[in-house]
DNA sequence: GAAAAAAGTTTCCCCGCGTAAAAAATATTC
DNA sequence: GAATATTTTTTACGCGGGGAAACTTTTTTC
């Protein structure tokens, strides 16, 4: 079947008695040929198994068909799966999805905006590190790059952000929690690598404040993306020196919230909102696990496929229009919020 | 600061007062030229902050420094942790890492593939989809490119492989639970994407045999890798039967193991070793939210550093050695049990 | 300060391919 | 079968940079 290697076009050409420029042709549309031709470059094809570097296509297109996607911490189940999402929806419309990942670090994100520039891409989508960003780079970057920002907003950079509502997300719990048992407490990290936190923060103050309620905020310390520990430790120390001033807490994201329900676990105390229970908690996230854990947690969840969808149209078109939009676009999804056991 | 835009590394040594060569070079290693040349390249460089285009670079040189890493699904969280170990171990040693996930379909594997090779790498760790694999392809790419496997070994393919001992696993799990209660049965689902958990199945069988015991096996149905969710149908449809032929139940993974405890949980069923106890849980993989479970998972871990690193290692080696290794060497990490509550 | 060594410059060709323009070959139309 | 339209081939250049060879300049050595 496969005889021996073809290096490069010209030789594949010269092997299926077609032209290179014809060839290259054929790559680019294989309708764009007449059909003897085809039928000779297929024949040769299936007999040499030869693809085209698509480094070297790239680097001399008008325009090219990649889509970079930059998330701040893949490792994070959220990203994870937002990630995926969008890369398959990038295919789907004829693109070539590339993915990195800042992993938390700045150094990281600039890197990846740098192999970025050099991708040539038609377009990217970023979800920035935020606190942690080098605006400056970021900027520039998209200065030169035509750039959705999703996730987390850095405003005036980028053609157009694409994210889900914070005020939403946490009214939205809020008024549940208020609405079916005592207010919440909000539980959070002192100093949150994810900016959303200080709007869900406020957030929250916000519609204690317009319950003519008092905020109740509990701040616990510790660094970086272990937020599970991090919640772990916070809620075990709360809990031991019975520091919760309520009986329901409304964690910043469900990750804190796993560590949170796994400290009330071990401190044998009851989670959910029947009788019996000695506290409720409810997060933001929709976290892919939040289903499964004990109990299931209620929550306040992305609209992941709306999310993705809008950033993916708002990139398309942004790449239609040649790269720039007359005036930037910000769409924020309101939550959704998912009921489960946990309050 | 930045005046304006620098195109090409001609422009770039033309404005610096340099030669293209010399500055080639000093892209290449800062320290190869004279200090009064590095002086006027840097001067230059955070003045009007040009970068060589890296495709270009890595389309002509001898050896990049690229390493690839694939893997078969990073939206799980075990993946998504070796991935980032990989990842940061491959960038500390000067090399520069891409990520790519198959996402647990056979296309995307062979066009990460096609991608790679396009890269021209010095070296790949591949993690294989296993059963959804192209052989083939996945053979014919390893003779082109130093390609070490890991987590799932395709016997005689690439130069290398690492991975954890399925066969240990096991072992491990079944010996201790054997010995501290009732002999475990074996949960897993029917067609496993993970070619491992046939591995873990046949030595389940093997372990019970050698204590003189029957297996017993149970078999959930479910396709793809949502298997949180397929754990939990599963576990539910197990425990409102009552088909569970003990008291002591051995996950294929961690993550059917979470979607089982939360099916126990709903059922009101109380996980764990002490008495009042209805049922002990125990798993294989020590995936990152095992110890946030309710109760926290007993399981059995990979090491993650140990494969991490040597995983790195064999890569770098072959890489040193030009590529190709005298013979295969494979290399199986033994598990670690790790004592948690659940079992 | 002259000779030797080291580093930089010029000049060319290469990687693997896109693309444009003009010339040649095929297809289509009547 | 001639005229026209459509494809393909030829030729040539560009992308952004690696790398070798020959030559010139700078630095080091004694």
């Amino acid at each position: 079947m496969k005889e021996r290697k073809i290096r490069n076009m010209e030789e594949f050409a010269a092997i299926s008695g077609v032209s290179r420029p014809t060839v290259s042709k054929y790559f680019n549309d294989p309708e764009s040929v007449r059909k003897t031709v085809r039928a000779r470059i297929e024949a040769a094809l299936d007999k040499y198994d030869y693809r085209p570097n698509i480094f070297a296509m790239d680097q001399n297109r008008r325009r090219t068909k990649n889509v970079g996607i930059v998330v701040p911490y893949l490792a994070d189940p959220v990203f994870a799966e937002i990630a995926r999402n969008l890369e398959r929806r990038c295919i789907e419309a004829g693109f070539r999805a590339t993915l990195f990942s800042s992993h938390g670090e700045q150094a990281l994100e600039v890197e990846a905006l740098d192999r970025l520039r050099s991708l040539r891409p038609a377009g990217v989508l970023l979800a920035p590190l935020g606190r942690l960003s080098d605006r400056d780079t970021i900027a520039r970057f998209c200065a030169e790059v035509p750039t959705v920002l999703f996730d987390r907003d850095i405003p005036g950079v980028g053609e157009a952000f694409v994210g889900s509502d914070n005020m939403s997300f946490v009214l939205q719990s809020v008024e549940y929690l208020i609405r079916t048992g005592e207010p919440p407490c909000f539980f959070e990290m002192k100093n949150p690598s994810n900016p959303n936190s200080i709007a869900r923060r406020r957030s929250y103050a916000a519609a204690m404040e317009g319950h003519g309620l008092e905020p109740m905020v509990i701040q616990v310390d510790g660094e970086g993306w272990g937020l599970e520990q991090i919640g772990y430790d916070g809620a075990m120390r709360a809990l031991e020196q019975r520091a919760l001033p309520t009986d329901t807490v409304l964690c910043s994201n469900d990750r804190l919230a796993i560590g949170f329900l796994a400290a009330s676990y071990e401190m044998g105390l009851r989670v959910g909102r029947g009788s019996g229970c000695a506290l409720r908690v409810a997060a933001h996230d929709d976290h892919p696990l939040s289903r499964f854990t004990c109990p299931p947690l209620t929550t306040v969840g992305h609209e992941y496929d709306l999310v993705s969808n809008q950033g993916v149209e708002a990139l398309f078109e942004l790449i239609e229009t040649g790269g720039r939009l007359e005036r930037r676009t910000e769409t924020l999804f309101p939550a959704r919020l998912v009921l489960r056991e946990s309050a």
